[in-house]
DNA sequence: ATGAAATTTCTGTGAATACTGAAATTACAG
DNA sequence: CTGTAATTTCAGTATTCACAGAAATTTCAT
């Protein structure tokens, strides 16, 4: 499945074998299931490190690295959601401040066009400031108040 | 920005122009304005009217068809988000559904891995059913409910 | 220190994707 | 109809990305 989502496969099939193994694999054993070159699962070990998603670990008695990969669902897309903003959102925020900025010193530009940036740079703030704070609840709290769904709206008080 | 996204660049970059633009603009005026091929915009405009965020517009006595993009930033996440659920979740669902009932097959599966699809499997199931009520509450109730953050989970009653 | 095992880095190749320009098709005015 | 403008499809090219295998580096036991 890890095309259609965009990601490499290989990166992908490491990730969804560390994610199913209930013990730490070392790199062999990934190159021997997945049949793929030893460097390309060095590379993808590293990229999902570099996710915060995979790490490093010692089994005594055994000079190999070994792999593990975070177990909980929950923690797992809180860590993705949180270096995806990192690395996407947050620099388009940057770039458009930077765009709604240069506009300001542009009197030619569309009150339009200005609107419309304007707009996209409430949306980013408003869901990511929601999003660096719901990223702090419990899991429990989290789920408990997911399968409340809409009724989160009456117990608010809004909408109907 | 859209390459850091993962989406096309041509694509990101009609769709940029069209959402920045106070009037639709017709597919010339597209390439004149990003120097790419007449062809490319033509695909780039039927992708982005695939993701359901374009549309076709007729500009009285001219010709030409024009485009025009969804304006309101939260409908167009919600259309964004709905399409990709589509896409990608819902196939991911259901090839997990495949793997379960795989594993029940075979009896040598190790019980840890099937309980990784399970885990998998409610996750998505939650936040699927959680996003399918939300994506119907009107915007401002949705802004309403976001800009409360942590205080919701007071006003519930649960966790600290 | 020395050598073997493990790992990473590097380079070339193949595959996938994006794009252009030409040809074909469609839409429509006269 | 006929011809012109507009649009799409197609085929070839270029660019980007993924990967394998070799070479280089690191790690560690002796």
């Amino acid at each position: 499945m890890g095309t259609r989502w965009g990601i490499n496969r290989t990166v992908a099939q490491v990730h969804a074998l560390l994610f199913i193994s209930p013990k730490p694999l070392n790199a062999d054993e990934l190159v021997e299931t997945l049949a793929v070159a030893r460097s390309n699962v060095s590379t993808c070990l590293k990229e999902l490190q570099g996710w915060g998603i995979v790490k490093m670990v010692h089994i005594l008695g055994d000079k190999r690295d070994h792999f593990e990969c975070m177990k909980d669902v929950w923690d797992l897309f809180r860590v993705v959601l949180t270096e995806r903003k990192r690395r996407e959102i947050d620099p388009t925020m940057q770039m458009l401040n930077e765009c709604i900025a240069e506009s300001d010193k542009t009197p030619e530009t569309d009150t339009y066009t200005r609107e419309r940036l304007c707009d996209l740079r409430e949306f980013f703030e408003t869901t990511s400031a929601w999003y660096m704070q719901i990223r702090q609840w419990p899991t429990s709290a989290l789920i408990k108040f997911m399968q409340l769904g809409d009724k989160v709206l009456k117990v608010l008080g809004f909408g109907a």
